[in-house]
RNA sequence: GCGGCCGUGGCGGAAUUGGUAGACGCGCAAGACUAAGGAUCUUGUGAGGUAACACUCGUGGAGGUUCAAAUCCUCUCGGCCGCACCA
C-alpha cells in the first residue's frame, strides 16, 4: 500500500484553502432556491463537547449536501454568550465575565473550525455584544408600546442558589433547571411578556409544523394546555357570598355532590379560621409540598368547612370542603366535585362519605336502569341521565346547554383556560441584557430609555464582592435622569432572561452587521419568508418547551411589531439523541476516566494502580461520572473526518449514540483505507458505448448508491447514508477493469463516490478530488444524478416460496410474465421437492419481489 | 395515573413500508504477509443440525388477519422519555 494518509497536514491544508477562498460566504441570490441550516448555537463554556460535535456534524452534512444539490445555503454560527457561568467564573476566579466569555469564544471557535464545518463565519456574533443586544432593547420597547411587555408585582419562582427569578418553563419538578435547588415563592415586581396572548396561535400553528418531531409538538401542546369550559358562581348559604368555580364538564352539573376550594384560596381562611383542626389540616397539606410531587397518589384529604353552597340548577345544597388536590394556580382555585365521573372526586367522596350520582351512561346502556358505578369514576363517552331536562343529550350538547343557561341568567360564562403563563423575563443578575427603562424617583413612573440613548450598556467596572445583583450595587450606574423631565431617576437593574437572546438570533444571522435594525426585512424575507423560517434546525430535545416555545412566540411578536413577516422561526426541526459512554469505577467505587481503564489479560484494570475496574452502563457523558471524551483529543488523534464519520455511523441521529473506542478506530481505518485505495487508483477515461455485463453491474451499483445516499440524507438517516457509502466502496474497489467500458464505469463510480463522501468527510474528499486531477474544489461541485433506467437489471433473482416458506431462488428476465415465472419456478428441483407431489392451487408472482407457490 | 417512543445476532443497527430477515459496521474465528502485529489483506460468522447439503427454529411473549407478517389487528410483558392532583 501507498504512503500513509497525513491527516493533520491534509486536513489543515484544505481548511486553509476554504478559508482563503471564503468558500462558505453567501449572499441573497434570487436565482437559486435558498436553504437555511441552523444548529442551536453553543454557550461559550470554553470547550466543545461531544454533543456539539454530533450537532454540528449533522448540520454540516445537510449544509454541504444541499449546497451540492444546487441550493443557496446559509449555515451560520454564533454564541449564546450571556449567562450565569460567566458570573460564577467571575466570583470564583475574579475574571471579568466579558473577558472570560470572549476568551472562551476564541478557543471554541478554533475547536469548531478544526471540525471543518462549512460555516459562513462573516455572520458570527456573540449575544453579549452591545451591537446585538441594542436591537433587543429596541424590540422590547416596541413590545412595551404594543402591550406585549408589561411590569407587575406577582408571585414568582425564586432560585435560591442562582439568586434569581425563573420562568415557569425553567422549573422542573419544583426545582431550578440549572441548579436543581427547590424553588421558593416570592412576590416581586417583574417584567413579563404576554406569551398568553399568543396561546391560541402557538397552539394552532403547531399543526403546520409537519417537519417537527411529533413528540415536541405534543409537549408544546400539553404545555400550552388549552381547555374549554364554564366559569360560574355558587352561593354560600350561610353568609350569602359567592364562589367562582371553573369546570370543563358543565354537563355533569347534576352529579355535583360537593364544592372544594384550594387551601390557599382567598375565601378559605375566612370560612375556616379558628375552626377545630383547620391549622393541622393546612400543615398536613404543606407537608406534601410540590417537591414530593413524585410520591404516588398523594392522598386526598379535605376539611369540612361546615358551610354549604346552593346548586345553581338544582337548588339543592352541597357541602363546601377545602381540599389539598385543588390548585390555586389553575382555573379559579375552586371546583364542584362529581364523584361518579372524576376519579379524584370519587376518591374524595368515598373517603368522606359523599353522594355519588351517575349522570352519564354509556350510550348502549342508556335505557337500562343505572346504578352508581362500583369500581370508580366513569369518564368515557355517553348520554346524560338523572339530569332532568338534559336527559338523553350527548355530553357535548349538555355542555352547551348548561353554559347557555348560565350565561342567560348571568351566573357564569363559557371560557377558555390555558396552562401557559406569561413569560417572566426579569433576572436579578449582571451578565445579561439591561432592561432599557428608568424609574423617576419623584413618582416612580416607568420611562422608556429614548432611542438615541440606546443601547443601555452594561458597566464594566463591577464588583462581585457583595452578594446580590452587581448592577444594583454599582455606585453610579443606576443613577440617571428622567429623559422626559430631567429629574433624578433610577435605572432598572434587572437584566433579561438569557432565553431572550436565543429567541431571535435566527433572524440576526440573515443580516448580522445591520446597525439600525435587528434584521433588514428584505434579507429576512429571503432567508426566512412568511411561509417558512429556518429550513432545518437541529438541536437537543431538552429545549422542547423552553427555547423552542419562546422563539416561536418571539417570532410572532416581532411580526406583529413589523420587524419581520415570518410567523414560524423553524419550519424543520430535528432533535438529536445524546452521546453516551460506558462508566468506569475503581476498586474504591470511585468514578475514573475511560482513559485510565485498560484491558489486561482479559480483565479491566486501572492503568496506573493496576486495581480492578468495574464497567458500568453507557450513560450520558457527564463530568461527575467522568465518562467524558474530549473532542479536541479525538480531532487531534484521528482527524475531523474520522470523528465526523464515526459520529454519523451506526446509530440513527435521533437516538442515543454510544461512543466507543473501537468505533472511532473503525472510522479512522476506513478513512485510511479509502485514501490508500483511491490515491493509488489509476483512473482512465473510458468508453460508454461498449459496456460488459460486469461494467453494467457496477453502473447499477453506482446509481443505486447515488439514489440511496441522497434519500438517506434527506431523511436524516445518516447511519444509512454511511452504510450505502461503505457498500458502494466495497463494490467498486473489488472491480477489476479490463476494457474501455470498464474504465468508464469505474471512473464514474469513483468520482461519484468522492463527491458523495464530501458532506461526511470533506477534507478527504477534497484531497482525493485533487489527486484525481481536478483543479477546482468540491465546494461548487454538483451532486451526481442517478439514472432511473440504470437501476434495473436485465435479469433479477427472487425467492420462491412454497406455502409461504422460502425454498429456492430463481433468476428471471426483467420482463418475465406470470407464466414464465411459473414455468421457471416449477422447474426448480427444490421447489418440486417442497411441493411433495401436491397439486398446485395458486401461483403468486410479484415482479421483482417474490414468487409464492401455494399447494395443498 | 395520562401522553409519547421503543423491544430484531455477542453489540450498534438495516429491511425498498406486507414480499429471500440480519444490509453496513463493531466484535469474534481461521488463514495470508510479516522479525513482530493491537497494521494490512482474504474468508467465515443468527441458533440447532450435517462431512457437506437437506432440514428445523428464529424479530420480547400469546393469539389473529393474509398466498405471504419484524411490518397490520387484539391481548400481554419489559425498557426509555415527557407531564403530573390542570377540575
Amino acid at each position: 500500500m501507498s504512503e500513509r494518509y497525513n491527516i493533520k497536514e491534509t486536513e489543515s491544508k484544505w481548511r486553509k484553502r476554504w478559508n482563503d477562498d471564503d468558500a462558505f460566504a453567501v449572499t441573497e441570490d434570487e436565482s437559486k432556491p435558498k436553504y437555511y441550516v441552523l444548529e442551536m448555537f453553543p454557550y461559550p463554556s470554553g470547550r466543545i463537547h461531544v454533543g456539539h460535535v454530533r450537532n454540528y456534524t449533522l448540520g454540516d452534512v445537510v449544509a454541504r449536501y444541499k449546497k451540492a444539490k444546487g441550493f443557496n445555503v446559509l449555515h451560520p454560527m454564533g454564541w449564546d454568550a450571556f449567562g450565569l457561568p460567566a458570573e460564577n467564573a467571575a466570583i470564583e476566579r475574579g475574571e471579568h465575565p466579558k473577558k472570560w466569555t470572549h476568551e472562551n469564544i476564541a478557543s471554541m471557535r478554533e475547536q469548531l473550525k478544526s471540525m471543518g464545518l462549512s460555516i459562513d463565519w462573516s455572520r458570527e456574533f456573540a449575544t453579549c455584544d452591545p451591537e446585538y443586544y441594542a436591537h433587543e432593547q429596541r424590540m422590547f420597547l416596541k413590545f412595551l408600546d404594543k402591550g406585549i411587555a408589561y411590569r407587575k408585582e406577582s408571585i414568582v419562582n425564586w432560585d435560591p442558589v442562582d439568586n434569581t427569578v425563573l420562568a415557569n418553563e425553567q422549573v422542573i419538578d419544583g426545582c431550578g433547571w440549572r441548579t436543581g435547588a427547590p424553588v421558593e415563592r416570592r412576590k416581586l415586581n417583574q417584567w413579563s411578556l404576554k406569551i398568553t396572548d399568543y396561546a391560541e396561535e402557538l397552539l394552532g400553528d403547531l399543526k403546520d409544523l409537519d417537519r417537527w418531531p411529533e413528540k415536541v409538538r405534543i409537549m408544546q401542546e400539553n404545555w400550552i394546555g388549552k381547555s374549554v369550559g364554564l366559569q360560574f358562581k355558587w352561593n354560600i348559604v350561610e353568609n350569602d357570598q359567592q364562589v367562582e368555580v371553573y369546570t370543563t364538564r358543565p354537563d355533569t352539573l347534576f352529579g355535583a355532590s360537593f364544592l372544594a376550594l384550594a387551601p390557599d384560596h382567598p375565601m378559605t381562611k375566612q370560612l375556616c379560621e379558628g375552626k377545630d383542626g383547620f391549622d393541622d389540616f393546612i400543615a398536613e397539606c404543606q407537608a406534601h409540598g410540590t417537591s414530593e410531587a413524585a410520591i404516588e397518589k398523594a392522598e386526598k384529604i379535605g376539611f369540612d368547612t361546615g358551610f354549604t353552597a346552593t346548586h345553581p340548577l338544582l337548588g339543592r345544597d352541597v357541602p363546601v370542603y377545602i381540599a389539598n388536590f385543588i390548585l390555586m394556580d389553575y382555573g379559579t382555585g375552586a371546583i364542584f366535585g362529581v364523584p361518579a365521573h372524576d376519579q379524584r372526586d370519587w376518591d374524595f367522596a368515598t373517603k368522606y362519605g359523599l353522594d355519588i350520582r351517575t349522570v352519564i351512561q354509556e350510550t348502549e346502556l342508556a335505557s337500562s336502569p343505572c346504578a352508581a358505578p362500583k369500581e370508580g369514576a366513569y369518564t368515557g363517552d355517553g348520554d346524560l341521565v338523572n339530569s332532568q331536562w338534559l336527559d338523553g343529550l350527548s355530553i357535548e350538547d349538555a355542555k352547551a346547554d348548561v353554559i347557555k343557561r348560565c350565561e342567560a341568567d348571568g351566573s357564569g360564562f363559557g371560557t377558555t383556560q390555558y396552562r401557559l403563563r406569561d413569560w417572566g423575563v426579569s433576572r436579578q443578575r449582571y451578565w445579561g441584557c439591561p432592561i432599557p427603562v428608568v424609574y423617576r424617583n419623584s413618582d416612580g413612573a416607568c420611562i422608556a430609555v429614548p432611542d438615541d440613548q440606546l443601547p443601555v450598556e452594561l458597566p464594566e467596572d463591577i464588583s462581585f464582592d457583595k452578594p446580590g445583583n452587581p448592577l444594583d450595587n454599582h455606585p453610579t450606574w443606576k443613577h440617571t435622569t428622567c429623559p422626559e423631565t430631567g429629574e433624578p431617576a433610577t435605572r432598572e437593574t434587572d437584566t433579561f432572561d438569557t432565553f431572550f437572546e436565543s429567541s431571535w438570533y435566527q433572524f440576526r444571522y440573515c443580516d448580522a452587521q445591520n446597525e439600525n435594525l435587528p434584521v433588514d426585512k428584505d434579507k429576512a424575507a429571503y432567508w426566512m419568508p412568511a411561509g417558512g423560517g429556518v429550513d432545518q434546525y437541529i438541536g437537543g430535545v431538552e429545549h422542547a418547551v423552553l427555547h423552542l416555545l419562546y422563539a416561536r412566540f418571539f417570532t410572532k411578536a416581532m411580526r406583529d411589531c413589523g420587524f419581520v413577516d415570518c410567523k414560524e422561526p423553524f419550519s424543520g426541526l430535528f432533535t438529536q439523541g445524546m452521546v453516551t459512554h460506558e462508566t468506569y469505577k475503581d476498586e474504591n467505587d470511585k468514578w475514573i476516566f475511560p482513559t485510565d481503564a485498560v484491558k489486561k489479560d482479559g480483565d479491566w484494570v486501572h492503568a496506573e494502580t493496576g486495581g480492578k475496574v468495574t464497567i458500568g452502563p453507557s450513560i450520558k457523558m457527564s463530568k461527575s461520572k467522568k465518562n467524558v471524551i474530549d473532542p479536541e483529543e479525538i480531532l487531534g488523534t484521528y482527524g475531523a473526518d474520522a470523528a465526523r464519520l464515526f459520529i454519523l455511523s451506526d446509530s440513527p441521529p435521533e437516538r442515543d449514540l454510544e461512543w466507543t473506542e473501537s468505533g472511532i478506530d473503525g472510522a479512522w481505518r476506513f478513512v485510511n483505507k479509502v485514501y490508500g485505495a483511491l490515491s493509488t487508483m489509476d483512473l482512465k477515461d473510458g468508453d460508454e458505448s461498449a459496456l460488459s455485463d460486469k461494467a453494467k453491474d457496477l453502473r447499477r451499483l453506482t446509481h443505486k448508491s447515488i439514489k440511496g445516499v441522497g434519500e438517506a440524507i434527506e431523511a436524516f438517516a445518516m447511519n444509512k447514508a454511511v452504510a450505502f457509502l461503505r457498500e458502494f466502496y466495497n463494490g467498486f474497489t473489488a472491480f477489476k477493469p479490463s476494457d474501455a467500458g470498464d474504465h468508464f464505469a469505474l471512473k464514474e463510480a469513483v468520482e461519484s463516490f468522492i463527491v458523495m463522501i464530501n458532506p461526511v468527510m470533506p477534507h478527504l474528499a477534497e484531497e482525493l478530488w485533487a489527486l484525481s486531477g481536478h483543479e477546482t474544489t468540491l465546494i461548487d461541485q454538483e451532486w451526481p444524478k442517478f439514472d432511473e433506467s440504470l437501476l434495473v437489471a436485465d435479469t433479477f433473482t427472487i425467492g420462491v416460496q412454497v406455502n409461504g416458506k422460502v425454498r429456492a431462488s430463481i433468476t428471471l428476465p426483467a420482463d418475465a410474465d406470470q407464466k414464465m415465472a411459473q414455468d421457471i419456478a416449477l422447474a426448480e428441483e427444490k421447489v418440486q421437492r417442497a411441493m411433495d407431489g401436491k397439486a398446485l392451487r395458486k401461483f403468486i408472482y410479484v415482479p421483482g419481489r417474490i414468487v409464492n407457490v401455494v399447494v395443498g
